[in-house]
DNA sequence: TTGATTTCCATGAATTCCCATGGCATCCCT
DNA sequence: AGGGATGCCATGGGAATTCATGGAAATCAA
């Protein structure tokens, strides 16, 4: 596997859907796309999905490649192949980053999770996501209060090791 | 050859967040990033995690690598994976070293754990601690007080045999 | 033609690159 | 053993480049 994207950040979403995306997500996207070469501008996949998604997923060419075999690979007409295919080909849009590094968001994606002035990118091994930051804090509310629960000098790498939690 | 990290050490860290990393810690992370060669900066990842943690945890390529596919390797959607999923991918930052041995650490990063002027750099296994260095001082005290706890001939060494203390 | 999208240009701030210096430790030559 | 010469190490400073963001002009679509 090829680098992952790390980090996260807020950026600025313009009245025109127009946002930044991170630059060292730029770098594994342009890593992973097979026509990108210097001086173009890389693809990359933002995958919204059905109504209850409440961020979007955005994918490296590399990676949606990945995912469109694994789907391709089950029965066709499966229940799983038709969902599948749903999210990732009808619910999910192709675009690509432009020569200032932004992005642009269409009006329809942005009310679907809630953008509006702003959007968090946070890194998620080969994807990322993409969301509206209040609703991100608000989504993080469970495990925030789970390490409220834990010693101060709790390691997560610990999890590694044992069992699972709840 | 050798994949642990030995040793602590104080650096300067200048306006722009550039901190000189020990050199002996460099070798070991030249030796453990399968991209690296001769003439090249070795890359490192610099896990800073949630609000809570008071140090930065550098990992090698190979380190970080061993991490992401246990996490992979947790039923998806569990809660464990989530947690880990946040903060190796997350709240992570993927870097390297420059030719003159410096790693730059963003401002955010330093305001997150108080590094101002100097931080001190402490080995801990296969991977190494970025503090504060009061902060540091300041946690070493209550390490102390629990060895104080203790009966003057404890052996650290006994915590290999054992179950885990609380 | 009118609102929406895409291009193109602009700018301050942050980050990277390139060059420089003094301090040690090591190597090597005579 | 003396005494450079060499080389890595820690640190600094300024120039050059990239980032994130904003706005205007040009183009499109219905």
């Amino acid at each position: 596997m090829s680098r992952r994207f790390r980090g996260e950040s807020v950026h600025k979403v313009d009245g025109k859907g127009r946002v930044s995306i991170p630059a060292a997500f730029r770098r594994v996207l342009e890593e992973n796309d097979p026509d990108y070469s210097s001086g173009l501008n890389p693809n990359l996949i933002i995958v919204y999905g059905n109504s209850k998604r409440t961020f979007l997923e955005g994918f490296s060419v590399a990676s949606i490649n990945e995912v469109d075999e694994k789907i391709a690979a089950l029965p066709r007409g499966s229940k799983s192949r038709r969902i599948l295919e749903r999210m990732f080909s009808g619910q999910a849009l192709h675009t690509s980053i432009d020569e200032t590094g932004r992005l642009v968001l269409p009006q329809k994606i942005r009310d679907k999770v809630g953008i509006i002035n702003d959007a968090i990118f946070i890194a998620s091994g080969d994807t990322f996501q993409i969301w509206h930051s209040d609703t991100y804090t608000q989504h993080n509310l469970e495990i925030d209060s789970w390490y409220d629960q834990q010693d101060s000098d709790f390691d997560p790498l610990f999890l590694l090791e044992g069992e699972d939690l709840d």
